[in-house]
RNA sequence: GGUGUCGUAGCUCAGUAGGUCAGAGCACUGCCCUGUCAAGGCAGAGGCCGCGGGUUCGAGCCCCGCCGGCGCCGCCA
């Protein structure tokens, strides 16, 4: 259990039986001390977290993993040389504060330390970043100087709850007898989709390892190799850009089950995030987490990972304001699109300059712009530059169609593809809840995000059209039991056994029942385009495995940094992760990444030809 | 790749529409101080105002470019 003051930690120099190991550094935990151990002598070792010197007598804050104390120096030169962060050792006897001294904020605030002997350990120069809660520093200096940056309470705490949800993860899947298994990360390239990093090969010359970006594929061997239940705390590498959720490498606890269906995969992903939740943030997340199917999240709320902390919900006004005569509107609904809106509530004392600026916002997003009426107040007479396009039956009956009141705004989004309207119908409702302020801080709000579609247009033509299709989860995501004969007769409708689970906007984790059977693979990547030769080169192996009788599999994976970062609190995976990588891919505190000497260049075979296919190897 | 925003002392920041503008708090150095808890007081040191160019009589402030931090779009489950 973690606790603000860590104070039930028995220190490791203290035996069972409460006898204290020879040579022991120290005795006690600074933050431990409490009124019940006033008149017991106690060596303790830690930092200066700060000093209050009254020349006479001088008061240290003395920290620790643990939390801090208040020891007292009288009458010592020593403590006039303490500067902070210096590493001390101190003997001295615990006691209650004089009366009136007491500190309530400190659990430790009762007692203090009067001081008979000091050692300084180490010594600290001048900090280049203050060790203070209070102050925050940026994140380029927090970097740099990581390891002093951990040294605070907020920042510490962050990694130490990250431990205790890999532990609380290990016992959950622990009790239901899964493996803890590590895979290769010097491999081959995975389907994920993204840029691989790659590793040259000194031994052979010109070929590269790739970095996995999952265990995706080493883990489906595990099921066919009948290890059935497997899980590993995996690092992952990706080589796209950054975001607050995003770094080049990240974990994933990863998860994969035999013999099992959605359900079954489902079931086990809500037991840990009821575990972790229910521990690391006080919060009882209720069972079954509710699902909807993916057409259901885009057509409500215009994301496939929806939060459902605030209503906002979207509304489809295509068949609503069929036969209107603006163009802007019937352009979309003629081609066969969609036309949309979603309601500010509110949002109708906005001003000229506001309403303007959502103009701005929406072509920042690639969007022609945010069509708007505002409902007054008073009348809820509809006004607004849109509305005079449209009929005054359709302006009657938009308030009660999109469920919008006086005093409201209300955004329309068209398009002829109905996918692209909507999300940014739905980028709008997050935006909306922003200004609005209709989200809860302190609520979490879970689901899951069934039904996703198994293709999507490789590229994507102004009509919604395209050439080819590609994997929307990855090529070896099997398609539902309904459409498991006929994807091929209409790939952009076929649904896959493929969830992601949600956690307030935020995709938290996904998975997939995997495909098992040769031939389903193969009319798979028939329609992916991929030919025999082409997946012979790049997933034999599995194929190959896929060979000698495969058990029906599936599983899911976290995004673990996202994961603990919702459950700090954090606005950042950096704020989760130990040594995290700035925006442009540097470690301010390596200094990584650091060009090659010509040598290393020359041995690494980096510029190597590899060899013909058919040459040796050797 | 695009875009927004920030960059002034070791740290956090203030510097009003170009004209005593090189400032504050903390940290640092020295001194004083026996009950503080973000202790207090006195004194001091510390700055190519991110870099380069331009406009101007004059630029921390305006313009252009570059570099770096962060956010967003693209990209990425």
């Amino acid at each position: 259990m973690i606790r603000e003051d860590g104070a039930i930690r028995e220190d490791g120099a203290i035996r069972e039986n409460g006898a204290i190991r020879e040579n022991a550094i120290r005795t006690h935990e600074a933050g431990s001390l409490r009124a019940r151990d006033a008149g017991t002598a106690v060596t303790l070792a830690g930092w200066v977290a700060r000093r209050r010197d009254h020349g006479g007598v001088t008061f240290i804050d003395l920290r620790d993993a643990s939390g801090v104390v208040q020891i007292v120096l009288r009458e010592s030169e020593q403590a006039h040389a303490l500067r902070n962060e210096y590493c001390v050792r101190v003997t001295g006897e615990v006691g209650r504060r004089p009366a009136g001294n007491e500190n309530p904020e400190l659990p430790t605030g009762e007692v203090e330390v009067v001081v008979t002997g000091l050692d300084v350990l180490s010594e600290a120069e001048a900090l280049p970043l203050p060790i203070d809660d209070q102050v925050e520093a940026g994140d380029d200096i927090r970097l740099r100087y990581r390891y002093l940056d951990l040294r605070r309470s907020g920042p510490a705490k962050a990694l130490r709850l990250r431990s205790r949800a890999n532990q609380i993860a290990r016992e959950v899947l622990h009790a239901r007898n899964f493996n803890e298994i590590e895979t290769p990360t010097l491999t081959r390239s995975t389907p994920e989709g993204a840029r691989d990093f790659l590793v040259p090969v000194r031994l052979q010359p010109g070929t590269w390892y790739a970095l996995p970006q999952s265990p995706q594929l080493f883990k489906q061997l595990l099921m066919v190799a009948g290890m059935e239940r497997y899980y590993q705390i995996a690092r992952c590498y990706r080589d796209e850009d950054f975001r607050a959720d995003r770094q080049p490498e990240f974990t994933q606890l990863d998860i994969e089950m035999s013999f099992v269906t959605q359900d079954d995969v489902i079931e086990l992903a809500e037991a840990i995030v009821a575990a972790l939740w229910g521990e690391l943030a006080d919060a009882e997340v209720s069972l079954p987490i509710p699902r909807l199917t993916w057409h259901e999240a885009m057509a409500r709320y215009g994301s496939d990972k929806p939060d459902l902390r605030y209503g906002v919900e979207l509304v489809d006004l295509t068949s609503y304001l069929h036969g209107t005569d603006f163009r802007v509107f019937s352009a979309a609904i003629m081609a066969g699109g969609y036309v949309g809106a979603v309601v500010m509530p509110g949002g109708a004392v906005q001003t000229r300059k506001e309403l303007d600026a959502w103009q701005e916002w929406a072509k920042a997003r690639g969007a022609k712009g945010l069509a708007y009426v505002v409902l007054d107040a008073e009348t809820g007479e509809a006004r607004g530059p849109v509305a005079k396009n449209l009929s005054a039956e359709h302006l009657a009956g938009l308030g009660d169609t999109v469920g919008a009141k006086p005093g409201d705004a209300v955004f329309f989004a068209a398009s002829q593809n109905r996918r692209e309207a909507q999300e940014l119908l739905g980028a709008a409702r997050i935006e909306i809840a922003k200004r609005a302020g209709l989200m809860d801080e302190d609520a979490w709000a879970f689901c899951w995000v069934v039904d996703a579609p198994m293709f999507e247009r490789d590229t994507v033509l102004p009509d919604g059209t395209g050439e080819g299709w590609t994997a929307v989860h990855h090529p070896f995501t099997s398609p539902t039991a309904e459409w498991m004969d006929s994807f091929e007769t209409a790939p952009g409708d076929a649904l896959a056994y493929a969830y992601d689970i949600v956690c307030n906007g935020n995709e938290i984790g996904g998975g997939s029942i995997r495909i098992h059977r040769g031939d389903l693979q193969r009319r798979v990547f028939d329609l992916l385009g991929i030919t025999p030769e082409e997946a012979q080169d790049k997933f034999g192996f599995l194929l190959e495995a896929f060979k000698y009788g495969p058990p029906p599999h599936g599983g899911i994976a976290f995004g673990w940094d996202r994961v603990c970062m919702l459950l700090s609190g954090a606005d950042s995976i950096r704020e989760v992760i130990a040594f995290p990588k700035t925006r442009g891919g540097l470690d301010p505190l390596t200094g990584a990444p650091t060009p090659i000497t010509p040598q290393q260049r020359l041995e690494a075979g980096v510029d190597a030809k590899p060899k013909a296919p058919g040459e040796s190897a050797s």
